[in-house]
DNA sequence: ATGTGGATGGTCT
DNA sequence: GACCATCCACATT
């Protein structure tokens, strides 16, 4: 327990990410970037936090597999429209929550689904929360398993990652070389012809927490 | 180790 | 009323 309060606290000393990330107006760019930080959250007192180890970047208008594809607005996908640093959070297959972090700015919706995360802390309430064992490697693995762990629900759509409260990422010692990133086509998205096929998922090399059967390589 | 089918509900046509 | 940016239990190899 006192190791795992001196954690947090280190947590929430790292450097916060903030506009000049979020903002950027490359959305695959960005998601090879938010590989390996480390994103928080702190409801009622309830602190939960993992390293990033794969995401997939959803671009603009013209990419079919998209909620926001050919423009589409409504209520649902409102906060791919938002100004970056916003989170987007959406209830899949009617039960899934899929956490999403919105980039670039106002207007153009772009964002990236986190699909997994490595467990750092609050692995205790990420059991609670998923009904798993502490020990158990699919805890926060898979998409809907990562905002289960996290305890983000639709609720919290549109809630800000920089004001640092109750979600937040942070930048991470950890340094990744383009060796230890690999590249894939996103999953699930068969009904979006081409692109299907555009390389815009991605996870780091070998980590176990990755979703899907193939993390070799 | 791999494959299947059921759960479950918001969203849009 | 069909379609999902999914997961899990349980069946069969």
């Amino acid at each position: 327990m006192f190791v795992n309060h001196v954690f947090n606290h280190l947590i929430c000393n790292l450097k916060k990410l903030s506009k000049v990330f979020f903002q950027g107006d490359d959305v695959v760019r960005i998601t090879k970037q938010l590989l390996g930080k480390i994103i928080t959250t702190n409801f009622e007192g309830k602190l939960t936090s993992g390293r990033i180890v794969e995401a997939e970047a959803y671009r603009h208008i013209d990419d079919e597999a998209s909620h926001a594809r050919r423009g589409t607005r409504t209520n649902r996908n409102e906060h791919m429209y938002a100004s970056g640093g916003v989170m987007y959070v959406y209830i899949c297959y009617g039960l899934h929550h899929m956490v999403n972090v919105v980039t670039n700015i106002y207007g153009i919706p772009d964002a990236i689904l986190i699909r997994a995360i490595e467990p750092l802390s609050g692995l205790d309430i990420m059991a609670i929360r998923t009904g798993k064992k502490i020990t158990d490697k699919t805890i926060t693995k898979g998409p809907g398993n990562v905002a289960k762990s996290l305890g983000v629900y639709k609720k919290h759509s549109g809630k800000s990652f920089m004001i640092a409260d109750e979600i937040f990422i942070t930048d991470s010692e950890l340094i990744l070389e383009e060796n230890d990133i690999v590249t894939s086509p996103r999953i699930g998205v068969d009904g979006a012809g081409k692109d299907a096929l555009l390389p815009y998922r991605f996870f780091i090399k070998g980590n176990k927490y990755v979703s899907g059967k193939t993390n070799f390589l």
